[in-house]
RNA sequence: GGCCCCAUGGUCAAGUGGUUAAGACACCGCCCUUUCACGGCGGUAACAGGGGUUCGAAUCCCCUUGGGGUCACCA
């Protein structure tokens, strides 16, 4: 509820011109939360005002995204609501119908000055040492100058009559009052020649239609907020509540594009980001949960989230703090879940059959569970169990040089790999009795056993525990494996 | 350039006139351990600079510097 018990009506509106950035979604998942937390309505508004850049296939691309990050809408293009249509270019005739009754009300007038007119006053201003506005050559046309240009066939541009004295204070949820000179209003163009309204005027006549009463969304369009202050008093409507919210920068401080990385939702999800975790990510960008608490779903979120708390400075992204959530929530999730996301992979690899029997079902599944927690994500995870589906297809050049090089290592392999035959059952506390004791009868630490046998049969010298790993894998691949590294070690022996 | 916003460790971020200036990620060390990861313990590391106000400023004011945004017939 606000204030005066109006229910709270939050909206983002994206234009589909792309994929959804996490940005915006930060910028979404904070009006969610403020919508959630106050029994209000989330809004989903499709800002397509921009007929040549819009696409359908974006604004699919962004719906996934949301649903995929758990954010739902109550109003929006797909679901409706008492205020659609959601699209803009589905609502001409409302935004033409506003601009009739502001042309009526002198508040908006018409301009036919061309580019090229406009780009030399621009310049002219700039020398003259002047801001580059409009020089409102049409602000003062007669009726008749007017309808005889019309009649001459020109297509004009409607510009707001903008104020010429006074300041206009926006009031900021995160940033308290923010005061602007009128005398830096523009008279900016609501109306375009192409018989759409620009994107101030779309805005505010559409959030004054669906009654927004909180515009929550990122700081760079704070300078803008004073046209849509007196936009709306002109449409004779309440002025929402605003919250600008910081924006998120690269590593260098500089805005965050492609050549930093991904950038949109979809790209962390091709990557093994998990939704919760991205969601978590993003709520720590810009706000501080309190109690030193910093692992929350959306539904601790919605408790603790304050609008007035979050900050005001732009927040530099860490990947290194993203990976690190991941690792949290991915080691939390349970083995089905696990399994059904690394399945496409395994199977792409020829690492499984398409319909596993029960027995091997298990066994997968075991696998699965030994190395989950010694993940950071499914496609990482893939990469340490590969060795339980193929033999090593190279050993680790660091392993080789500490686990390989010694004398007689070869030979201790072999053995190991003959005397695995009397092993019974082939199970860890037999394998574990075995090397302990072997290694108590050669004289060696057990280290020395262990190590040479797991760059042996894994390629790798980190994983779960060795005999973990063996009985899983099972005799027969454990003895080929040893002895086909011996074999290695033996035709490599001159460049260890 | 005009206007607007912002400024605590490498990063996120507590702090709102009196604190040994939290915590997290990252980094380093130690412990645990057959390795790695996890976990535990510990460490390095910050109030951009300069003026005020005050008995006392990270906290309030001013200036400077730096970063960002905006000045479109893009959103």
């Amino acid at each position: 509820m606000t204030e005066d018990h109006t229910p709270v009506r939050v909206r983002f509106a994206p234009s589909p011109t792309g994929s959804l950035h996490i940005g915006g979604a930060r910028t979404a998942y904070f009006n969610w939360l403020f919508a959630r937390q106050s029994g209000g309505t989330f809004v989903l508004r499709i800002d397509d005002t921009d007929t040549a850049r819009s696409t359908e296939a974006s604004l699919q691309e962004i719906l996934r995204g949301f649903r995929w990050l758990g954010i739902d809408w109550d109003e929006g293009p797909d679901v409706g609501g008492p205020f659609g249509p959601y699209r803009q270019s589905e609502r001409s005739a409302i935004y033409r119908e506003a601009l009739q009754r502001l042309l009526n009300e002198g508040k908006v007038y018409p301009c036919f000055c061309s580019q090229e007119q406009l780009a030399a006053d621009r310049e002219a201003a700039q020398r003259a040492g002047r801001a580059p506005r409009y020089a409102r050559r049409c602000r003062d046309l007669t009726p008749e100058q007017v309808a005889e240009r019309m009649a001459a066939g020109e297509t004009p541009v409607y510009r707001f009559k903008s104020p010429i004295e006074g300041e206009t204070v926006v009031h900021d949820r995160i940033r308290g009052d923010v005061v602007f000179s009128n005398e830096e209003l523009d008279d900016f163009v609501v109306w375009k020649p192409d018989g759409m309204p620009t994107y101030h005027f779309a805005s505010c006549v559409d959030d004054a239609a669906m009654h927004i009463t909180h515009v929550i969304r990122a700081e760079e369009h704070l300078s803008n907020t004073p046209k849509h202050v007196v936009l709306f008093e002109a449409l004779g409507a309440k002025v929402p509540e605003f919250a600008h919210v910081p924006m998120i920068l690269a590593p260098d401080r500089s805005k965050l594009s492609k050549r930093h990385g991904a950038t949109s939702v979809q790209e962390y999800r091709d990557q093994g980001i998990l939704p919760d975790a991205l969601i978590n990510y993003l709520l720590l960008l810009g706000f501080a949960p309190g109690e030193d608490k910093e692992i929350l779903s959306r539904e601790e979120a919605i408790q603790v989230f304050r609008l007035d708390k979050v900050t005001r400075h732009a927040a530099v992204y860490d990947v290194k703090k993203l990976e690190w959530l991941n690792a949290q929530y991915f080691r939390s999730l349970s083995p089905d879940v696990v399994l059904s996301m690394v399945w496409p992979t395994l199977r792409e690899r020829g690492y499984v059959e398409a319909d596993p029997d029960h027995r091997t079902l298990a066994w997968i599944r075991t696998v699965l569970a030994a190395t989950q927690e010694r993940s950071r994500n499914a496609a990482d995870l893939v990469e340490n169990v590969s060795y339980y589906f193929r033999d090593p297809v190279a050993y680790d050049e660091k392993g080789v040089r500490k686990h390989f090089a010694g004398e007689d290592v070869d030979v201790r392999l072999e053995r190991l790999a003959d005397i695995l035959d009397q092993v019974e059952p082939f199970g860890v506390v037999p394998l574990e009795q075995t090397y302990r004791s072997l290694a108590a009868e050669w004289q060696v630490k057990a280290g020395m056993l262990i190590h040479p046998t797991r760059l042996a049969i894994t390629g790798v010298t980190v994983g779960p525990g060795l005999f973990d790993v063996m009985a899983l894998l099972g005799r027969a691949a454990c003895q080929s494996r040893l002895r086909r590294a011996a074999n290695w070690i033996r035709t490599n022996r001159s460049e260890l």
